[in-house]
DNA sequence: CGCTGATCATAG
DNA sequence: CTATGATCAGCG
């Protein structure tokens, strides 16, 4: 039975190659929650009011991240970052995604070229997962991945909401900042609850105690990322 | 019903 | 406590 064990239970083996983490991702395209829950030996939460982060770990063992919780890509090897996005009927995503922590104190030090928003987004492996309040939670499904990297377009306007946010928090304004700002990129709270503070820094150039903040992509932009997808398919 | 601000679980 | 994975829930 260990053999079983092993196979059914233990987290896949990190893929060698882009080719093989797409391979396997597409395999899981159809795959519902539940079945792939079950290949790992783990029982599927019934909702995910206390499960939030569930379906990207589950993703993440059946693709082979190795990262876990360490500031490191998906992939280490392949510098490749992990992103389910939750979808609905028609394919249009149902939340922001998160994509970064601020470090409050570094980021008006430095330049876009250098920032922890670049290098997240590099690379991405985007998986959609069905999120339809009306499905049952095991019943959704993945969708096919998209495997992508900004274009220069992209880029360009990630770049621009970025040096806005960022130089503006490195003035000191992080206080008022909101949610607002921002086109594709914005600055959230990110943080257990509302009490959490984290070192950060005002107008004076003082230090202060700050609620942790967090750069999300919104809705619109994960849409887009898809749109061109389906629009021109069948490329890696 | 979209969006912002708040929150939840787990690993190291 | 900080990092990871995100979604919840209420207001406009």
């Amino acid at each position: 039975m260990e053999w079983f064990a092993r196979a059914m239970f233990e987290p896949k083996a990190a893929p060698r190659s882009e080719l093989e983490l797409l391979a396997r991702a597409r395999a899981l395209a159809g795959v519902s929650l539940g079945e792939l829950a079950l290949q790992f030996g783990v029982s599927v939460p019934e909702s995910q009011l206390r499960a939030k982060g569930w379906v990207g770990q589950l993703l993440e063992r059946a693709l082979g991240a190795t990262a876990g919780s360490r500031a490191k890509p998906d992939f280490e090897g392949l510098g490749i970052e992990l992103k389910t996005l939750p979808v609905d009927a028609r394919g249009k995503p149902k939340e922001s995604t998160f994509v970064c922590t601020i470090a409050l104190t570094e980021i008006g030090e430095v330049e876009w070229e250098h920032s922890r928003v670049r290098r997240k987004l590099a690379r991405v492996l985007w998986v959609p997962v069905e999120a339809e309040a009306s499905l049952p939670f095991a019943g959704r499904r993945f969708g096919e991945p998209l495997l992508w990297s900004p274009d220069s377009e992209e880029e360009a306007e990630l770049r621009f909401d970025w040096e806005e946010l960022a130089g503006r928090i490195g003035m000191g304004e992080l206080e008022r900042i909101t949610g607002h700002f921002g086109k594709h990129l914005q600055v959230r709270p990110k943080a257990a609850h509302s009490r959490v503070r984290r070192r950060g820094i005002d107008e004076d150039g003082a230090y202060v105690e700050a609620p942790p903040r967090g750069f999300y992509l919104r809705p619109s932009f994960t849409l887009r990322l898809l749109r061109k997808y389906y629009a021109a398919p069948a490329r890696a």
